[in-house]
RNA sequence: CGCGGGGUAGAGCAAUGGCAGCUCGCAAGGCUCAUAACCUUGAGGUUGGCGGUUCGAGUCCGCCCCCCGCAACCA
């Protein structure tokens, strides 16, 4: 049987959100990945702390909430609020919700910055760069169009030099990497480490943490003409959020045994933030997890595109527990893949109404007609699957899931084989085993399936526990076109 | 010479150098406990191209073609 690792506890973060923007279908994927890894510890007894949030201070925010009217507190709080209603009805349940705007994130921001200062490795200069009045921010020379303008506004950029606080990032390469290649930092998938491995040999370069135009921030402390930079401020959640310094639960939980992150942000979870870390003497996270991207129906999400999709509307047709399962089984965690209507509509239809909700109505009206709705004695899984344990660890959930489907599958056939129609009557010896063996393979399926969806595995353990077993309502009822 | 991922049946994907498989779809048959569900069988392949290494290449090496991301202050 595959070992399954107990840690004495486990914390696991996704990215806090960026609240210019409603949730959508990818911080969707992110964060019911975190939640199937957390109920699966939670469920095997390991003090467990999953933790979500909202980012939001910066210039984007603050533009945003003017063009809706609204001041940067109300806007946040709405669109904050918006996210934790996403998450509910996701059957997503955190342990904590950070927003970077409350009072507890911001004092330890405060702390930890002094304690970044007193490193010495935090002195003033200049960062010189385009400035593009329209948008508010520098640009890139590679953002530019062919004539050297802001391909939004049309207009040229100004040379400006802007005074800031910098972090000596240049100092930490050759710590970075040796963590890494020593597995002291671990970064998955290996792709990806591969990736920040080959970016640190190229060399650091120091980075601003600090911004003197920005209101809607945290003040420096020793410089109020500025605030911190808002990447510095967000990452800095996974630590504040546990009370620190003091906090009973950063002394129980920090270090992070997994930040989960989209491959779009390796780079400060990977290279950033263990430097900030070790500057201040904190420990480091353990893993980084990053993720993939996907496209919908081929083509990169794109506000622009009109086809980003609101996970909200798919619960409300598909049920939370469909669109985990979607997720989770469709594209390999750690690679890109791509999302359709017509591919979850495939899964729906075929793996779970076709498949375990169908399976289950057959048990349950083979028990109710012949039984009386009474069980037979309990026996043991006739079918062992505890690698899907191991898998969910290493966040192989699509094969994962993919195993336990091979259950489902098995069953089906079990049954055509066995015909318990027929030996209900002629056997009922043979009838009881088979339904016993049937009972006790859904009781394992329902077991290893709860982390995934929740709600499926209750109907299944509810509906073969109760007093006189009835035909069940369909799990997965099919749906109109 | 920027970095990375990919190209395998109609679609989506899998294969430590050893008989090229899985799911969906399609065709035929079976079953009647079940949500028109389930089970069995079958058809369908020049593994992007050219060359090389090898007893043997989807897999290793070289060149080429095509697709998709990313390119540090973007959460």
């Amino acid at each position: 049987m595959p070992e399954i690792t107990k840690p004495e506890k486990f914390y696991i973060t996704t990215p806090i959100y960026y609240v210019n923007d409603k949730p959508h279908i990818g911080t969707a994927y992110t964060t019911i990945a975190a939640d199937v890894l957390a109920r699966f510890y939670r469920f095997s007894g390991t003090p467990t702390f999953f933790l979500t949030g909202t980012d939001e201070h910066g210039s984007k925010i603050e533009r945003a909430a003017k063009a809706a009217g609204k001041t940067p507190e109300e806007f946040t709080h709405e669109m904050s609020a918006k996210f934790s209603f996403a998450w509910n009805s996701l059957g997503i349940a955190p342990d904590d919700f950070i927003r970077t705007t409350e009072k507890r994130h911001e004092r330890a921001v405060i702390q930890f910055l002094e304690l970044l200062k007193k490193s010495g490795k935090v002195y003033e200069g200049e960062y010189q760069g385009l400035y593009c009045v329209g948008h508010e921010a520098f640009l890139r020379e590679g953002d530019l169009d062919a004539n050297g303008l802001c391909p939004d506004h049309k207009t040229k950029p100004e040379l400006l030099k802007e005074k800031n606080w910098f972090f000596k990032l240049s100092d930490y390469g050759q710590i970075l990497e040796e963590r890494i290649r020593v597995g002291e930092f671990i970064i998955e998938p290996e792709s990806r480490r591969n990736e920040i491995i080959a970016f640190i040999e190229q060399g650091l370069e120091d980075v601003a943490i600090s911004r003197p135009n920005v209101k809607w921030g945290i003040k420096v402390p020793w410089d109020q003409s500025q605030t911190v930079y808002v990447w510095v401020d967000a990452l800095f959640n996974y630590i504040s959020v546990l009370g620190f310094p003091e906090g009973e639960k950063y002394k129980q939980f920090w270090p992070a045994d997994v930040h989960i992150v989209g491959k779009d942000i390796t780079r400060f979870h990977c290279i950033i933030w263990p430097a900030l870390l070790e500057a201040a003497g904190i420990p480091w996270p353990k893993k980084v997890f990053a993720h993939g991207f996907f496209t919908i129906n081929g083509q990169k999400i794109s506000k622009s595109l009109g086809n980003v999709i609101d996970p909200n509307d798919l619960v409300a047709k598909y049920g939370a527990d469909t669109v985990r399962y979607f997720l989770l089984r469709e594209i390999p965690f750690g690679q890109d893949g791509d999302f359709s209507l017509e591919k979850l509509a495939a899964r729906y239809e075929g793996d779970l109404a076709n498949g375990l909700g169908n399976l289950f109505s057959r048990l349950t009206t083979l028990i109710a007609n012949n039984l009386d709705g009474h069980l037979p004695d309990m026996v043991h899984s006739p079918r062992s699957f505890d690698e899907v344990d191991e898998m969910l660890q290493e966040f192989r959930f699509h094969e994962a899931l993919a195993r336990i489907w091979e259950e489902v599958a098995w069953a089906n056939k079990y049954i055509d084989e066995t015909k318990p129609w027929e030996s209900a009557k002629k056997n009922p010896k043979l009838f009881e085993e088979v339904i016993s063996n049937l009972v006790a393979l859904l009781y394992e399926v329902a077991k290893k399936l709860a982390p995934y969806m929740p709600e499926t595995a209750e109907a299944i353990r509810s509906g073969l526990s109760a007093e006189r077993v009835a035909k069940a309502e369909p799990l997965f009822p099919r749906l109109e076109k």
